[in-house]
RNA sequence: GGGGGCGUAGCUCAAUUGGUUAGAGCGCUGCCCUGUCACGGCAGAGGUUACGGGUUCGAGCCCCGCCGCUCCCGCCA
């Protein structure tokens, strides 16, 4: 018996048609003398009826001990259901197949947890749901996220194909460039000490792609990175990369625009509208205390340095004359805080090196606060004015350096946000989404502990054109062509117009990097080499696709939209890896343990 | 590396200040049931309270350790 139908297609026009579904058992209704089984494939489900009166007993009573997740193939004729037993849940409900034969495929043990009840299944440990991975699939939530992933991946595939990207493949045995994240390392066995390394962004390629006349390049690429993992990061993970030649920053935006446009579109039947707004860091900064801002609510930091440049309140003069800022911010309706939420705000901005929290919290028309009896009438109009303080507000201050003053707020605005929320005094809608292009980032950030300069996006982004002179002046102040696209506070992917000019690309490394010269031209040499034989200016941008599917899935975990993630701590509790190897292994590879090798899975425990 | 949360039946959760035989719903097993779709009814099975110690007359509950999952900080050029 070959299927003629999947579990989605049955409609009254199929009525009187003999048609054979296969699937899993969803549920067994069985009324004594009537059974009801919902057979499921991966487009739905569909009613199939086994009455008595058309089988033999024996063979109705195995149909009967048909239980769920069995695999099936039932034939039989489609009716239309009896008046008033029609299902208005399911889009196959008008309908039912009158089961005249059936074939068992397989049977199925019970399962570890139910797949069939979304209720419940969505609050299953999630423990159980990575080591039973392929039941967890199952499920029409999980099973439509990888159908969304595949029509978005789709989705984008033609897109760029039309905007006259080739699709090129890049290696995953790279080398390793100990820059930035923490990597992979593949150990080679025909070299001992030497190793490959997995790549966290396939950059230095597509550039060469670049060198290489492909002028528009793009890849869904796996990328890699060794490093602490969380909601939004796994270990290994998918970014749309790409990049294009003989561009600037408009035309990325452009090209950004039109395929996020597209992919809402297609995706969640939205009109995105275009162009998206534009932030500078530095009023990103100002306005929201964070490079991503969700600009969904307002809630913004203001600010105060002139109102208490000459105040008696010393806490704030006194950062003012260390050349800080004193901002601060409104959460409106929050006075009622508990002390716990307020310690955790003090939490955050001590976790940036402040000393404390300033607070006022405006109730029963008075001000309570530890430190308003310092300020003056001028001061507290300000303040009044500016933030427009009313009874039920909660305002807190911030007085520090410019940057951590506002990345205190920053935090402090997104735990208010999410404490408001909870109280159901701040609703986001889900269909909205604020895209935003965040630009002129710096090009570089000091590090003061290792006494240098580093790149705050990655070395090959280009600085401002304006801004090259600065570099060997005020590198502090040189900006970088870099863009992020942010979408409700989340950063969806970052690019960059690159560096092309041999000259610039080697000031950075050594001049300003300060990496040695044998370095750069161990790690870097061939990139230098390779500008010197006519490299067309360029730029380019990778999305986080995983990022991307969990916001149109609405989600909050990236788990959610990839077939087989790991967990926190980077296993796969599926197939137990990562996994010890035996010791002929690490012979091919050159290897010695300094560590006690764990037992291989099979040994029983010590 | 650090901080928080969680771990009790197959699943989701209860269990008063530390006090009787650790309960419920779903699932499972058996019987009954011809229009259900969260089918219904009756009966039943099912527990090393993650694991290892400790305190106590007595521990699911308190303490120490450990394992796992998760959220966050650091980290993520």
């Amino acid at each position: 018996m070959k299927r003629t139908h999947h579990c989605n297609e049955l409609r009254r026009a199929h009525v009187n048609q003999i048609v054979t579904l296969s699937g899993w058992v969803h549920s067994r209704r069985d009324l004594g003398g009537l059974i009801f089984i919902d057979i499921r494939d991966r487009e739905g489900r569909t009613q199939t009826v086994f009455d008595p009166s058309d089988w033999a007993k024996e063979r109705f009573e195995q149909a009967a001990t048909l239980r769920s997740e069995c695999v099936v193939s039932i034939t039989g004729k489609v009716r239309q259901r009896p008046e008033g037993t029609n299902n208005v849940k399911i889009p196959t409900g008008e309908v039912e197949v009158m089961a005249q034969s059936f074939e068992v495929l397989n049977l199925a043990e019970v399962l570890p947890f139910p797949v069939d009840d979304p209720e419940v299944a969505s609050k299953v440990n999630e423990e159980l749901r990575l080591k039973y991975r392929y039941l967890d699939l199952r499920r029409p939530e999980m099973a439509r996220n990888l159908r969304l992933r595949s029509k978005v991946a789709n989705t984008t595939r033609s897109y760029m194909e039309e905007q006259g990207f080739l699709e090129v493949e890049t290696p995953i045995l790279f080398k390793s460039t100990p820059e930035g994240a923490r990597e992979f390392l593949v150990p080679n066995r025909r070299e001992p000490g030497t190793v490959y390394a997995l790549p966290q962004s396939p950059q230095q390629f597509k550039q060469m792609l670049m060198v290489a006349g492909v002028e528009r390049y793009y890849q869904l690429a796996r990328c890699f990175r060794d490093e602490d993992q969380r909601a939004d990061r796994q270990l290994e993970f998918t970014q749309l990369d790409l990049e294009m030649s003989f561009i600037d920053r408009e035309d990325i935006y452009a090209l950004i625009e039109g395929l996020l446009q597209r992919v809402w579109k297609i995706a969640l039947n939205l009109e995105v509208p275009t162009p998206f707004k534009r932030i500078s860091f530095e009023e990103a900064l100002n306005r929201y205390g964070i490079d991503k801002p969700d600009t969904r609510f307002a809630m913004e930091l203001v600010d105060f340095t002139d109102d208490f440049r000459a105040s008696t309140f010393k806490v704030f003069s006194g950062a003012i004359a260390n050349g800080g800022v004193v901002k601060a911010l409104n959460a409106k309706g929050l006075a009622g805080a508990t002390q716990g939420q307020l310690e955790t705000m003090t939490e955050y901005a001590k976790s940036f090196g402040a000393k404390g929290l300033a607070y006022i919290k405006v109730e029963n028309g008075e001000w309570k606060s530890p430190i308003v009896k310092f300020f003056n009438a001028t001061e507290k109009q300000a303040l009044i004015a500016k933030l427009k303080i009313e009874e039920g507000d909660l305002i807190l201050f911030a007085a520090d350096q410019w940057l951590t003053a506002c990345e205190i707020l920053g935090k402090i605005r997104l735990y208010c946000a999410d404490v408001l929320k909870g109280q159901g005094k701040l609703t986001l809608p889900g269909d909205q989404f604020n895209f935003l292009w965040v630009i002129e980032f710096p090009l570089l950030g000091f590090d003061r502990e290792q006494n240098r300069w580093y790149s705050s996006h990655h070395p090959f982004t280009a600085p401002v054109t304006e801004d090259i002179p600065l570099l060997k002046t005020d590198p502090k102040k040189v900006r970088g062509q870099h863009y992020d696209i942010v979408v409700n506070g989340v950063e969806l992917g970052g690019g960059s117009i690159r560096i092309h000019q041999p000259a610039v690309q080697k000031t950075i490394f050594e001049e300003l990097l300060a990496l040695p010269p044998d370095v750069v031209q161990a790690r870097f040499g061939y990139m230098l080499e390779a500008f010197r034989y006519g490299a067309p200016p360029h730029g380019g941008i990778a999305l986080g696709f995983d990022r991307m599917m969990a916001i149109l899935c609405g989600t909050p975990s990236i788990r959610d939209v990839i077939a087989f993630p790991k967990t926190a701590k980077g296993t796969c509790l599926m197939t137990d890896s990562p996994s010890a190897i035996e010791p002929k292994q690490l012979r091919d590879l050159h290897l010695e343990l300094k560590v006690k090798q764990p037992p291989p899975a099979s040994a029983p425990e010590a």
